[in-house]
DNA sequence: TCCCGAAGTTCGATTTAAATG
DNA sequence: GCATTTAAATCGAACTTCGGG
């Protein structure tokens, strides 16, 4: 390894020297020119790469992020990582990714390795599962700014990114009221996860100020569960105890794309076309939606926008930390746009 | 921050006593219980935790492995990724993912980051574009161990892991074939792609072997590209070709998921029902495949259990470096699975 | 005072060599 | 030589202090 001592024995110079034009600091503005090139030309010859431990361990900065989730597999999550990865690399910073398999015990440990390995800041995708937990305490102590995209944390001094859930399902609504639509079918969220009540208001407030009835034997809870992949067979379930009851309705919003799979999955085994006999809207436009047949509408979580204002927010905070002044993190909320594809069609 | 000489002032031992008794260092076997209890309550009543840099500064050991992905959309990924990060957990050790986007310079800029970092290994998800970059040299050089998922190097010193193409293809085929298909479209794939000969050449063996006769008119390429999602819009574009044709099939098998998809689409735009009127099978079995109506017949990499397999290449190639032997990383071809679902039938 | 550069200390842990009884 | 403990050197960079012109 070369060390900026053989550089400084290469340009001739002292280390300090080296040091600081290299750094280009403050001092280096005394240095004459004809010794900042003696000192580059050295250091490039000799292939000199600063060795970023010892940097770390006098300045105390890592130039990396955690990147936790809570569940990789869940496709929600991996346009997230995609914008986060994005923005930290224009800023020179290097993501370390844990996922803690919606386990406790597994949180609690990488979280204690992030925190050893100074992390400058700290982001949390809380896709699906996350009942609170009391991060807060080692964060707060520990002076890492945090962000979290999916659940709006019950702390203050964590940023939060969310998608505007009321907004969504209200324009998912409304395209299905355009479209003709009057006797829908709805599959809830399960009622733990945060994003379902303000989902289910979105609709609410559309139906209330449309005239739009709501038939509450057409309304559908799903349960809870801690496997993201599972909405896929509560859809199917629930759709399929739907058309048990033989109520008829000729359009079904689903909590998210992967519940409304699973309708579509149900609907077609009872031999019911999508959309010609009835239209199917999800929320979130993972990836697979467009590439099923017939591609779903939904509502598109602008995701690899929250990766990236997540980003944007802790650095505010990192900036914070550095400047030693307090840390506080804002809460934003993203506006949605609804993707209409194949499985949505006016009544006939 | 609590140090070790702060620990050695509570517990009223010399700092070099403390680090031995909290390493378990071979030294440590001359102190006595006693002391060693009184240390180790002193650490754990000031809450110590080792700084993980002054470590790496003495001992070089980072405890970190470096992963690059050439295209994390890409949802072969998701699992691989999974799978590496499981592994990695029960070591101990922690990952630095990277997403190169399948740019050159990215991927320069992020070697020289991680190599940076001092990253003991590195993991290579070479999905999709990847032609041959000379990572040796750095790396070689530097003396990372480093595995590749999904592409075979054309350097020893780098290990590998596949899936086996020939077995997979030949297992589909043999499907198809059992379920009475004769006449069989394939939509191979492109040339620059490495996986592209050893699927075919899968498909002519049993072909040969059975003597089913392939039909040249029903083969046809998918294009060069560097986008992994643009296999969908090639397999839709080539299957409408290929029915323009009315060159008859009743089965179709594609490069991959993703063509098989947008085959689907084609085949159900153009009034065909799948299974009914023609089957499909599609090679890798990414997330989307079991949720789309139809189910995908495919055949599965087993992801997972590749990025498993790539972090213990790379583990024994971390033990070789620790013990100043040579490196040499094995060559790992896995097997893949038939997975049958509803996209395939018997002829009528 | 301004400019330039070097010596020496510090960050926090590990390890070697050596000092005790 | 043995059991027990520690002072001091080390890893590599950055910064503080100081001195000479």
């Amino acid at each position: 390894m070369v060390t900026i001592r053989e550089v400084a024995k290469e340009s001739g110079f002292s280390s300090t020297t080296v040091s600081i034009v290299l750094n280009n600091a403050p001092l280096s503005r005394y240095i004459p020119e004809t010794t900042k090139k003696k000192i580059e030309r050295a250091a490039k010859k000799l292939g000199y790469r600063p060795n970023l431990f010892a940097r770390t361990l006098r300045n105390q900065r890592t130039h990396t992020v955690g990147v936790m989730v809570f569940d990789m597999t869940d496709p929600y999550c991996t346009p997230i990582l995609r914008g986060i990865e994005n923005t930290l690399y224009q800023a020179s910073f290097l993501p370390i990714l844990t996922d803690v398999h919606n386990e406790r015990s597994r949180f609690e440990r990488y979280l204690e390795m992030l925190l050893d390995r100074k992390v400058e800041a700290l982001i949390i995708v809380a896709n699906w599962l996350f009942v609170d937990i009391d991060v807060l305490g080692d964060l707060e102590k520990n002076n890492v700014p945090t962000a979290m995209i999916g659940r709006e944390p019950h702390t203050r001094s964590i940023g939060s990114v969310m998608v505007d859930n009321e907004q969504g399902t209200q324009m998912a609504i409304q395209h299905l009221f355009a479209l003709g639509h009057r006797q829908i079918a709805f599959l809830r969220g399960p009622k733990h996860i945060t994003d379902t009540a303000p989902r289910w208001k979105g609709v609410q407030d559309f139906a209330k100020k449309n005239g739009l009835e709501i038939d509450r034997k057409l309304v559908l809870d799903l349960p809870e569960s801690r496997d993201p992949l599972s909405p896929f067979d509560a859809g199917y379930k629930l759709t399929m105890e739907l058309l048990e009851t033989k109520r008829p309705f000729s359009a079904l919003m689903a909590f998210d794309d992967m519940t409304a799979f699973g309708a579509i999955r149900a609907l077609t085994r009872a031999g019911i076309k999508v959309p010609e006999q009835c239209s199917v809207v999800g929320f979130d436009d993972i990836a697979h939606s467009r590439y099923l047949t017939p591609g779903l509408t939904t509502v598109r979580q602008p995701m690899p926008e929250m990766g990236a204002m997540a980003v944007s927010l802790v650095s505010e905070g990192i900036s914070a930390v550095q400047e030693k002044r307090k840390i506080t993190l804002n809460h934003r909320k993203l506006s949605p746009e609804l993707i209409v594809r194949e499985s949505t069609a006016a009544v006939v």
